[in-house]
DNA sequence: GAGTTTGAAACT
DNA sequence: CAGTTTCAAACTC
């Protein structure tokens, strides 16, 4: 019998046999998402893996369909894959055998798949470059397939773990078809990008919606990728696949032993018109229910994969959520037009501040991408996302996202103690480790977007808003492991894009890169604060000309320059965009933003532009500067237009209007918004970055507090070590002393600075 | 791309 | 706290 093709087939597509497979769970370690390695521990899996990554990789690779590699004509043929399968039992332990057998079929499928529907590889002309953009997938080095499996702790982590739960062997196949299917995925790099911000929410909406919710996602399809032709037919194809209690596709229905064929037809045209990772869960989903004939085991498997998928794709989670919220809340499927749709995707990262409830999972969201990984995100998008923020977006939630950002690497890294006033969600230690999420993210970045430029050409040629928010840096001596380094003062971890040397700025190296971060907050609390600290709801004040630089804004330490005139990058202030301030010691301070000497905050205001030193770039930036702060004096405001600058909030960096930003100079999130964020309370699996909200009440307070025009306010806060910091405000007015101005402490401030202005 | 300038960060 | 050194970005050629 088990000779029979059929019988072989039929095994590989049980999804009872390999739970029962009892010693895999020993192979898989569960829940260590930090040995990934376990997963292929049998060597019987890895070369599956393998063999698959290079079956599919020849095929995909190649731009174009092409005759399939010698792999996959092996299994090219069922018949030959039963064989395959029945070699597989052979060969191994019963339960690798199930495995085997299973993984082989999926493959097996996945392959025929490729093969059949060529159109899809000509769809995918570049899934060789693309690296799954899956948040959770680490990226691997484009090309090594096989290494980037072994390389993503996170995930294959995640697989063991649900392997245990029982559907371990198929879970750990699809999760590894999954893989491969997103290594192939076709998608343009920016396409990419946007799909996979946008696809989790749609998957999401596909199996977990009503059909309606198909619609919806239908709409989100529709616009650009170039797999979007395929949307009709994965449209039609949804009837079927929509799902059915909430969680089986009707796929399911289908019965196990008939309808492979279908499936994968399904599959396919799935992964086609999405091309995304999501898809490929959505595939991975389909093919898991269609391959169980046990309800039970369907369900489980159903729901283990989703786990897995969602653990592996935090970012996706959020960005499922929030989907699912506005979905909900505003629209149902009515997304058609491609801005539309394209606006909902950006809004998914940048943060949509206008729905309630979707402003914390925006954030969140915002989050779940990494930095970096947004970075890259945005300069692969290039206009698209100014246009989109500009547009629709809130200032708002791209600075909060932004600030979260930032302050998402410092928790991770630093694990900077909440401030009282802010109440970590207890959700917080269910999420997953941050560093799965900027692990895999920072990687991403690098190698998702795989930038040819080097840094240096990036920052050369990036325009202010293009490439600011992702920091690369060059460091060649410090390991990156001190403030020389602007991704680390900027509390991300290098990626790719970065030409350091040695670096240890990297999740690998976390436990160090966490030490030395909280060396350093020792030394200065507010080392990892954002330099510049920008005044959010404080209303306008006497200069604040729309066109000038909010007075509010300043640097928190003050410039030092002696050279530059406070007219150039190096000067920190000028740098951020604001003027001097008596904080700085600078020397012939011909700041554009404002001098020191010059009434220093009004100064600027007055006229920044006359400036001498000012020239077109600095009229520039404090226009966008001047955007800013209108944003962020209503940055509840949903409809408020997002400045350029604004829409750049996804970057880790907010400001530099040109080239890079500043190292840490952060905008400062609208108290208002922070406070609907955190009132959102609803525990977010992300809340956790929640936290690093926490730094931006410290500079808000102040920013709150400060008035330009007073001088003497001066106000305590609590830095993200419980340390005391004075506001740079306090400097503007009234100490002669620069510093000693920093020491005068309201004291009778809240920890949770109210959103209104301080009398 | 290499070299210089600059000022923050780090060190003493 | 001040002075010096180190460092990497910013800038120039």
């Amino acid at each position: 019998m088990q000779d029979s093709p059929v019988f072989n087939y039929i095994n590989s597509l049980s999804p009872i046999k390999p739970v029962k497979s009892v010693p895999i769970s020993q192979t898989f370690n569960s829940l260590s998402f930090s040995s990934p390695p376990s997963v292929f521990t049998s060597p019987h899996v890895s070369c599956l893996k393998e063999s698959r990554f290079l079956r599919r990789h020849n095929p995909l690779g190649t731009s174009k369909p092409k005759v399939p590699s010698e792999d996959v004509i092996k299994v090219h043929s069922s018949e030959e894959t039963l064989a395959d399968s029945t070699h597989a039992h052979h060969n191994s332990s019963k339960l690798e055998e199930e495995n085997t057998g299973k993984g082989i079929s999926v493959r097996d499928a996945s392959i025929e798949l490729s093969r059949e529907h060529i159109k899809f590889s000509d769809e995918l002309p570049q899934a060789l470059k693309y690296n799954c953009g899956s948040p959770g997938f680490d990226p691997p080095p484009c090309g090594d397939e096989a290494n980037s499996l072994l390389e993503l702790p996170g995930e294959a982590a995640t697989d063991v773990g649900y392997v245990q739960e029982g559907c371990k062997t198929d879970s750990v196949e699809v999760e590894v078809h999954l893989q491969e299917v997103c290594q192939m995925e076709p998608k343009s790099e920016g396409p990419d990008c946007y799909w996979d911000s946008l696809i989790p929410d749609a998957l999401d909406m596909l199996i977990f919606n009503s059909p309606g919710d198909a619609e919806a996602f239908k709409g989100l399809m529709h616009k650009p990728l170039a797999s979007s032709i395929r949307l009709n037919e994965f449209m039609s194809m949804l009837p079927h696949s929509t799902i059915n209690n909430g969680r089986k596709m009707h796929i399911v229905d289908s019965d196990a032993s008939g309808s492979a064929p279908e499936i994968e037809d399904h599959c396919s045209e799935l992964m086609t018109a999405t091309g995304t990772n999501q898809t490929q869960d959505n595939f991975a989903n389909v093919a898991l229910v269609t391959s169980n004939s046990n309800e039970k085991a369907n369900d489980q498997l159903v729901s283990a994969t989703h786990r897995t998928i969602r653990r592996r794709c935090l970012d996706f989670e959020m960005a499922n959520v929030q989907r699912k919220n506005s979905d909900e809340n505003s629209n149902t499927g009515s997304s058609t037009s491609e801005s539309d749709e394209r606006n909902v995707a950006n809004e998914k990262q940048l943060l949509p501040a206008k729905r309630n409830g979707d402003l914390q999972r925006g954030i969140l969201q915002g989050i779940g991408l990494h930095l970096n990984a947004l970075a890259a995100l945005k300069e692969y998008k290039g206009i698209q996302i100014e246009k989109l923020s500009s547009g629709r977006q809130l200032s708002l939630p791209s600075s909060t996202s932004l600030q979260i950002s930032t302050s998402q690497e410092h928790q991770n890294l630093s694990l900077v103690p909440v401030s009282s006033e802010r109440e970590l969600d207890p959700s917080d230690n269910g999420v997953q480790p941050a560093e799965d999420c900027s692990q895999p993210s920072a990687y991403m970045a690098g190698e998702d977007f795989n930038q040819n430029s080097p840094k240096k050409k990036r920052r050369k040629s990036e325009t202010p808003g293009e490439t600011e928010g992702c920091k690369r840096c060059n460091c060649k001596k410090s390991k990156c492991l001190k403030l020389y380094c602007e991704c680390f003062a900027a509390g991300v971890y290098c990626i790719e894009p970065c030409s350091c040397q040695d670096c240890f700025n990297k999740p690998i190296h976390e436990d160090t890169v966490l030490q030395t971060r909280k060396q350093i907050e020792s030394r200065n609390p507010l080392a990892f604060a954002p330099k510049v600290i920008r005044n959010s709801d404080s209303v306008p004040e006497i200069g604040d000309d729309p066109n000038k630089t909010p007075a509010s804004a300043r640097h928190k330490r003050g410039c030092n320059c002696k050279k530059s005139s406070c007219l150039k990058k190096y000067c920190e202030c000028y740098q951020g965009g604001v003027g001097c301030s008596i904080s700085c010691r600078c020397e012939g301070c011909k700041n554009a933003f404002g001098r020191k000497d010059g009434s220093a905050s009004v100064g600027i205001e007055t006229d920044p532009e006359e400036t001498e030193a000012t020239d077109k770039g600095v009229t520039e930036k404090a226009l966008q500067k001047t955007e800013i702060q209108n944003t962020e004096d209503h940055p509840d405001s949903a409809t408020v237009a997002t400045p350029l600058r604004l829409s750049r909030p996804l970057l880790p960096l907010p400001f530099s209007s040109k080239g890079k930003p500043p190292r840490s100079f952060v905008t400062t999130i609208s108290g208002s918004a922070l406070f609907a964020s955190q009132k959102l309370g609803k525990p977010n699996p992300l809340w956790s970055q929640a936290k690093h909200f926490q730094t931006v009440p410290d500079e808000e307070i102040p920013d709150i507090l400060q008035g330009d025009s007073s001088p003497i306010t001066c106000i305590k806060t609590s830095s993200p070590n419980g340390k005391r910091i004075s506001s740079p405000n306090c400097d503007l007015g009234s100490s002669p002393s620069r510093r000693g101005g920093r020491r005068l402490i309201l004291q009778s401030i809240p920890s949770f600075p109210s959103l209104t202005p301080h009398p």
